[in-house]
RNA sequence: GGCGGGGUAGCUCAGCUAGGUAGAGCGCCCGGCUGUUAACCGGGCGGUCGUGGGUUCGAGUCCCACCCCCGCCGCCA
């Protein structure tokens, strides 16, 4: 039994001719001597009907035994019908079971929980195969984007000996006797990479090992990150805008059933996006009667105060110094801001992206390492990138799972990813 | 790390305030059904009530300790 077509290139122009299907059980509704056979595969889902008086005593034995997600081939002839979902069917001429599936676990009736134990079967839903392939498209999109504007693609390594920002928490393992980590951003392999590209990225995982149990957190998420020389502040920031706004036209456009499954009524935002100061912000966020003060790093709901006034993504630039990791380059003009930016994105979700420009003075950046209480000797070859050709750069990090759940309008961050890591769940 | 909620059948939950023989729906198994839409109809199986201790004639229910899970905040992408 061959397979002639895909789900999806069964329409009402094939009526009348006969295909052959490969896939797995979606639904299955046995009525005696009629079966109804929801047939899924990678692009889509069509309904077959079994007549006991129309097929084969193989084939028959074989549909009675196709449970839920079991894998089958199906022969028939495609029919238009109003009773049918989509209102095309196809009358099975011949079935045969590929892989039986008895009592498949994930039901109706099943909670948050109990899915996530499963999520190696629970792939196979039309929510999750519409939020992996919008998760895909975006990331095709960054690259897309990269690949066409001048960025190398570097990849950093996973393991590391040091952090990146003090303070933010690693997760350590034991690496031939000696203590590593695993990477919490490639920013610094990035910088290293400029002198040799001028624009680089990398789309790879980053590790947190805070036990932060919010429906924005993952301990391993997706890190698209990019790094420019001869960048400051504002440049940053138009290649950040830029990006984000073709990635998401590029879903917008090719995975708008994907959207609509989700029931996610999705509009690219218009450009350009706001750019406000964190002093804005603020104002912003007090009068909405947000306790917050000048020189607080912006609380969440702060973040959510000021997204909610604007209805596309919203850069707040120059925060506080002393909310920000050491390498971010003060304002020479206020020293006690830096030439930073985070992008919000809107309807509450927050920070998406977070960066700026870098201090790129040797002697600066040494002094800012000591005032921040790190050992300067943890960041020898950093600072190697200070002593030999340093040029103003900037770049930043986007969280592709928060993004994705933006776009997609999931509720919680572990969705926007097939097998999410939180601080309790390391299975499957 | 702080605050809140929860752990009872394979799954989703009720029962706890006022201690007295452990329940429902769904699933599963068996049977029926020629147009179902996560079908429907009939029957059946199924639980050391998170763990340990205490009070009591009697504890899922009250008390103590512990474990685990979920959400929000902090931290960040």
């Amino acid at each position: 039994m061959a397979r002639t077509h895909l789900i999806s290139q069964v329409g009402p122009d094939l009526e009348g001719q006969e295909v052959g299907l490969a896939g797995w059980v979606y639904r299955y509704r046995d009525l005696g001597s009629v079966i109804f056979i929801v047939l899924r595969d990678a692009t889509g889902i069509i309904q077959a009907v079994v007549r006991s008086e129309e097929v084969d005593p193989n084939s028959w034995e074989a549909a009675k035994k196709a449970d839920v997600e079991a894998s089958v081939k199906l022969a028939g002839v495609v029919r238009l019908d109003p009773r049918a979902p989509g209102g095309v069917e196809i009358r099975v001429t011949r079935a045969s079971l590929v892989g039986e599936s008895p009592d498949f676990p994930i039901k109706k009736d099943t909670g948050v929980e109990f899915r996530l134990d499963k999520r190696h079967l629970d792939i196979r839903s039309r929510r999750m195969w519409a939020a992996l392939k919008i998760r895909a498209e975006f990331i095709a999109g960054l690259r897309e984007w990269f690949d066409s504007n001048g960025f190398v693609s570097v990849e950093a390594p996973t393991f590391v000996s040091a952090a990146v920002e003090g303070g933010a928490t690693l997760f350590e393992l034991n690496y031939f006797g000696r203590k590593a980590y695993l990477t919490q951003s490639s920013q610094f392999y990035l910088e290293a990479a400029i002198f040799t590209f001028e624009k680089v990225y990398t789309i790879q995982p980053s590790f947190r090992a805070e036990k932060s149990r919010t429906r924005r957190h993952l301990t391993e998420f997706w890190h698209a990150e990019a790094e420019m020389a001869w960048h400051d502040l504002d440049a940053m920031m138009d290649v950040a805008e830029a990006l984000v706004d073709h990635a998401v036209q590029r879903v917008y456009e090719n995975r708008k059933e994907e959207l609509e499954i989700l029931g996610r009524k999705f509009e690219p935002p218009q450009r350009p996006y706001p750019r406000i100061s964190y002093d804005e912000a603020i104002d912003i966020a007090q009068s909405k009667g947000v306790q917050i003060e000048w020189g607080d790093d912006m609380s969440t709901e702060a973040e959510r105060a000021v997204s909610l006034e604007f209805d596309r993504p919203v850069f707040v630039y120059r925060y506080p110094k002393q909310a920000k990791a050491f390498y971010h380059a003060p304002d020479p003009a206020r020293p006690e801001v830096v030439l930073c930016a985070d992008l919000l994105a809107p309807e509450g979700i927050g920070e998406i992206i977070g960066g700026g420009q870098r201090i790129h003075s040797y002697d600066e950046l040494v002094a800012r390492i000591r005032e921040e209480g790190l050992r300067v000797e943890d960041y020898e070859w950093y600072l190697d990138l200070r002593r030999y050709g340093s040029v103003p750069h900037a770049g930043f990090g986007l969280g592709v799972e928060r993004t994705v759940r933006w776009i997609a309008g999931i509720p919680h961050i572990r969705d926007a990813v097939a097998f999410p890591r939180t601080p309790t769940r390391l299975t499957p």
